[in-house]
DNA sequence: TAATTACTTAGGTCTTCACTTAAGTAATGA
DNA sequence: TCATTACTTAAGTGAAGACCTAAGTAATTA
């Protein structure tokens, strides 16, 4: 239907919605300082272990984070490819913005004309 | 709790939440190049029009799109600034785990050990 | 004035989300 | 070996999302 055009796997439907999360991009700030484990990283928020964990899963679905276990402690690291596929959508659609301005006139003519019909109708 | 750091009004949550959406980043896509009526906007989609005028309540709620009426025709014009509040969020990620290189060293003779102690048992 | 156009409003449904508690299981440390 | 630690799995709940159809309303056009 529409053209998707994620990097490598993680569609950006994913990765905007792990963003869109308070708790998720709380860890993703910690992880960004560098890895942490899962008791880390649930550490700072008022939540049970395995709501964390489900948190995890979506920023690990989404590409955002990576993680391995060794022994019993899974340790999270963050992947900066996500992050920069979201942000490489947003430069684009900024980029086009800023060249909207090749079509302002011709947009400011067709309101000042409709304009003119609705209030003084012709 | 944490810092939203929104730099008018529309907290990040809203604005990652509604670029989650396909239909809503083929909205913005769309009004990157230029505004559009309501019913331009909906034309590409195969939804009814209250769904797409919900999809524009979210973009709206997020300070992604702004809109206002003349006569009966509604015409929705994108606002950049909401979009570089996500970006700057993104960057400021990512120019801090270009920086963590500062700590992997400790990380990785913590890991070491761990291993070690894992697979030998001392 | 009557039809058409461009939305709006008001329900309703089915799914996904963000949690929870209660049990596991597998590695470690004493 | 036995308790602890560090997660894991399972199942459930209440709220939010993403649609839909049907029925307005208000502005234009014929």
């Amino acid at each position: 239907m529409q053209t998707q055009g994620a990097s490598h796997g993680a569609p950006l439907d994913l990765v905007f919605h792990a963003l869109s999360d308070a708790t998720r991009r709380g860890m993703v700030e910690r992880l960004s300082r560098g890895p942490a484990s899962v008791s880390e990283l649930a550490e700072p928020f008022a939540m049970s272990l395995p709501a964390v964990v489900q948190h995890l899963a979506v920023l690990e679905a989404s590409g955002l984070v990576r993680s391995d276990k060794v022994g019993r402690v899974r340790t999270c690291r963050m992947d900066e490819r996500a992050l920069s596929a979201a942000e490489d959508w947003i430069n684009e659609r900024k980029r086009l913005w800023a060249g909207r301005l090749d079509r302002l006139g011709e947009f400011l003519s067709k309101q000042d004309a409709a304009t003119k019909r609705g209030t003084r109708k012709k």
